[in-house]
Formats: C-alpha cells, structure tokens, sequence
RNA sequence: GCCGGGGUGCCCGAGCGGUCUAAGGGGCCGGCCUUGAGAGCCGGUGGGGAUUACCCCGCGCGGGUUCAAAUCCCGCCCCCGGCGCCA
C-alpha cells in the first residue's frame, strides 16, 4: 500500500528542499513550502494525540456498556473527563488542520524539466514555426525579433498596405460588431456582433468539433456553472479573484472555461486504468472578468468577458500523460493550418506557468496589423494538481495500488479571438475579408451565411 | 417552489442508540489446489496517522444531543414520485 500518493504531498514530505526549487523556478517565495511542511509535522504530531486520546475513551465507552450501579457511575465520569481533554486538544487539531491544507491548496504545481526558466512571459521559448505570415513593411524589424532572435528563420511575405486592427476593422470597416453599445449596456469587454460575424463565430466552433469528434474525443455540453468546492479544485486562488464570476446569493460560480466543467466529470470517481485516456471534447460559453488584465486589449474582441470556446480534456495514466500533452497541442495545430493561419508555439516559462500546470504550450497566431504573435491557444498538463483536489482516483488492475490520474487541457477553437486573427490575416485591401476554406462546409449550412468573403459595410446595402 | 419517499462500502442489501470497530451476498485482487480453466478453500478489497502484526476516522454533506450515533435532533445537497411554475 502506498502511503501518499499525491506527488506534490509525497515530494514535500521526502524531499522538500527539492519542492523549494521547484517553486523558486516560478519565482514564487519558496516559504510557502517551509509553511506547508512544518504545518504537516505538526498536524501529524497533533492528529497522534488526538487519536490517543480518542482511543482511550472509545475504551472506557465500550466500558460503560458493560456495567452497571457504582462502576458504571464512575466509569461515567473518567468518560466525561477525558472529553474535556479531548474536546481541547481536538479544537487545536482542528486549527492546525485548517491551515495545514491551505497551505498544501497553495502549493504550485512542480515544473517539467523542459520548461524554460524565467520569471515571466520575456522567457517564453518558441519551439517551432508554422506558415508564411504576412509582415507589413514597417514591422519587418519586430518580425525578426520575434522569428530570428530565436534562431528560427522564417519565410514570410512583405506587404506594403497595412492592414486595419482587428478592432476597427469590425466595427467600422465592416460594421458587424458595436462594443459601445454593449459598453453602455453591460460594460466594457462586451460586445454584440452580427450577421456574417455571428456565422462565422458558429461555423469555427462546429469546425473544431467536428474535428475532434472524429478523432474520438466524446462531445460534452457541460454545466457553465460550478459549486465552490469544484471550482477550488480546479483553479488557484489568484484566478478564483482575478477570473471567475459569482452568482449572487448561490453557492455557484460561472465557468471561465470547459475545462472547468470537464475536470468535474469525474470528480470524487476512481477510474480503472482499462478506462484511461479518456478524452472529452466540450463547447461552452466562457466567462471570465479579466481583472488581472488592466487597460491592456481594451478594444475589440480580443480579450472579452465572454465568449464561446471548444475545450479538449483527457483524464490520463501519469505514463502517458506528456504523451498526449503533444496530441493536444498537435491537434490545435491541424485546427489552424486547416485555416491557414501562420502560427507559433511557444513553450511558456515558468514564471508565468499558472499554479496548476507543469508544463503549458500556447500557440500564438501572427497578427499583421500589430505586428506580433498572439495567444489563440494554451495546452497544459496539469499532472494529478487538479485530481488530487477533486479526488479523481487511479485503479490499476494488479495490485492495490492508488494515484491520482494526470489531466490535460487544451484550448481547440476560441471564438472571438480567432475571429480577431481572421479579420487580420485575411482581410484585403479592398477591404473584403476572404473565408478560410475549411470554414465553408460549416456556412453552407446557413443559406444567409458568406461563403467565400465578408464584405465591408456599404450604406446602400443595409436593408432598415 | 411545495408535499411525500429515499441516499449504507466497487455493486446489491441488512442494521434504526451500546453483544466491540456495518451482517449477508455479488464483483474484483492475491494465495492454495489444478496440466490449464472452473469449482472449492483462505486472505484482501474507503481515507488517514504511527512507536508499522497498533490505532483513529468513515453509513449523502455539515452541525448538535449523549459516556456512546448508520441509528435521535437541526441545516444543506442530491435522487424518486405527486402538485405548482416555465423556455
């Protein structure tokens, strides 16, 4: 029988210095291991007594049972003394034990070796290029800061007319999307998009599932709200304040995104190793309050409130899991060149790996009319940080043996910001903005929607 | 939302204040037996602590009453049935 299975408690109870590097590799003060570790000496040394002391008087209860007249009388009030210690002693436990698992709850994920090391997003690594991405001649020079500098050369196109920022070019070029209007309504990072936009924005999302459906992940609607308790398992404390959004009043907290609502699938389960990988393929709304994010992306849709994502998660044997860490990411690869859009992924250093991941890719689109690579993707292993807080056990077949399975996550299509890599990448001069092929199979389900090309506002085609 | 019934271990299912620490069955794991399989027999099969042949906790969740709670009381969650409401 294995006495702790939990990497991350096993590795502070063993080693724990070796835990301290881990957490100074995200340049998180590692006292919060020491915390952790001396909390754990002392609830163990605390749990002890109580449970001396629990068994002495389950003694005399037993006791009590059998007597009658003065014995029993007396054994009576041994019993009550004792609880008075007891109940004492217990209170003690109970404090220790409080906060001996916040301080395990706020223990990081360790890092992967192959995680680059830095303190923030500067340090990330690109690992490899995809595409020819269209570089505005002015932005020649911060293209290779972003290909070259790294030793990779990639090919790429000059062109000479810069294309319109995403933003702009959807709410006045195209005049499909009004995030004043929205502003006044609900605030900002709100949006209302329309018509060929709309189509658009459903016909990426049918896309992506499709994809993934045929490669046998199961197809999940989930619940676009969770309980306390889940969400906790399944995030850190600064995304809890930072991302997620409180139903007044109820013990329930909107999701910010599928995969939230896919860890919880199986929470509280034990899963036979035979069942493992199993892989799930989910479309949800995402909501998320994005108050870490300051004044930073404020216009357009590139970074909103809400918007429609499809998530893929799988539940792993801890064998397999850095295995399928690259199918993940794989497959978000085959969804962008599929829409030809230029792209890199970049291996995130670990000053700027969340809490819950132990390695993270994210796959970073070009952006011509800015003149960088942008987040569309991020593909983590999550290892057991997440199972372990919501109990997702491993049953091997020989043995008695239990782990914590590993789980992954990874962005497949996010909508709006694709929408936004769209309108960048493929918008001409003309203004039109040409469709991805791939895309047309999803719009000819809609007689209204383009198929080829959006259009860009003409007065005398809008009808009252 | 209201009224009624119910939530027991991997599964079924008894127990409804104390004959110790959940009976009995099924499944699964290990062992014995066997040429092999089956049957049969034995042991194991929730979490945790430790001075590692010991102990604590666990009957949906959280409190309470009691020397003692699966069992009694209170709050919450979920499931089933009925009524109401509703896209």
């Amino acid at each position: 029988m294995v006495k702790v299975s939990w990497s991350i408690l096993k590795l502070l109870r063993e080693s724990p210095e070796l835990l301290r590097e881990h957490v100074k590799k995200r340049f998180i003060d590692p006292s919060i291991v020491d915390r952790a570790y001396e909390l754990d000496v002392k609830w163990r040394r605390k749990l002890t007594e109580v449970q001396e002391l629990r068994h002495k008087h389950n003694v005399i209860s037993r006791e009590v049972a059998k007597l009658t007249g003065v014995e029993r009388e007396v054994k009576l009030e041994e019993a009550k003394k004792l609880l008075e210690e007891l109940n004492k002693v217990e209170e003690e436990l109970k404090f220790i034990e409080e906060e001996r698992e916040k301080a395990l709850l706020s223990l990081p994920n360790i890092v992967h070796e192959s995680v680059p090391i830095g303190p923030d997003d500067s340090y990330n690594v690109p690992i490899r290029f995809w595409g020819k991405p269209k570089v505005w001649i002015g932005f020649i020079e911060q293209f290779k800061n972003q290909t070259e500098k790294y030793g990779f050369k990639v090919d790429y196109e000059v062109i000479e007319w810069k294309p319109i920022g995403h933003a702009d070019f959807l709410e006045s070029v195209l005049r499909l999307g009004n995030t004043l209007k929205a502003g006044e309504v609900a605030g900002s990072r709100f949006y209302y998009l329309f018509d060929d936009i709309v189509f658009l924005d459903m016909a990426l999302l049918m896309y992506a599932i499709d994809y993934l459906v045929k490669k046998g992940y199961r197809l999940v609607l989930p619940p676009y709200m969770l309980r306390y308790k889940i969400m906790m398992g399944v995030i850190d404390f600064a995304a809890f304040q930072d991302a997620i959004y409180k139903i007044e009043g109820e013990d329930l907290y909107l999701i910010a995104t599928a995969e939230h609502s896919l860890a919880a699938l199986h929470a509280f389960e034990d899963i036979p190793e035979e069942d493992l990988p199993l892989k799930y393929v989910g479309i949800s709304p995402c909501f998320r309050k994005e108050a870490g994010a300051g004044s930073k992306d404020l216009k357009g849709i590139f970074r909103v409130h809400q918007f429609h994502k499809v998530e893929q998660y799988v539940f792993a044997k801890p064998e397999e899991s850095w295995d399928i860490m690259e199918e993940l990411i794989s497959n978000a690869e085959e969804l962008f060149r599929g829409l030809e859009l230029p792209y890199r992924i970049v291996n995130i250093a670990s000053g700027d790996l969340g809490a819950p991941a132990a390695k993270k890719y994210d796959l970073e689109v070009w952006m011509p009319a800015q003149g960088l690579f942008r987040e569309m993707v991020s593909c983590s292993n999550t290892t057991d940080w997440q199972s372990y807080r919501l109990k997702i056990r491993l049953i091997r077949k020989r043995g008695m043996v239990r782990e914590y399975v590993h789980t992954l996550n990874s962005t497949a299509i996010a909508s709006t910001r694709t929408i936004t890599a769209i309108l960048e990448n493929f918008q001409n001069p003309d203004g039109t903005v040409t469709i991805p092929r791939v895309l047309r199979k999803y719009l000819e389900v809609f007689d209204k929607a383009p198929k080829d090309f959006i259009h860009p506002y003409k007065k005398e085609t809008i009808k009252s």
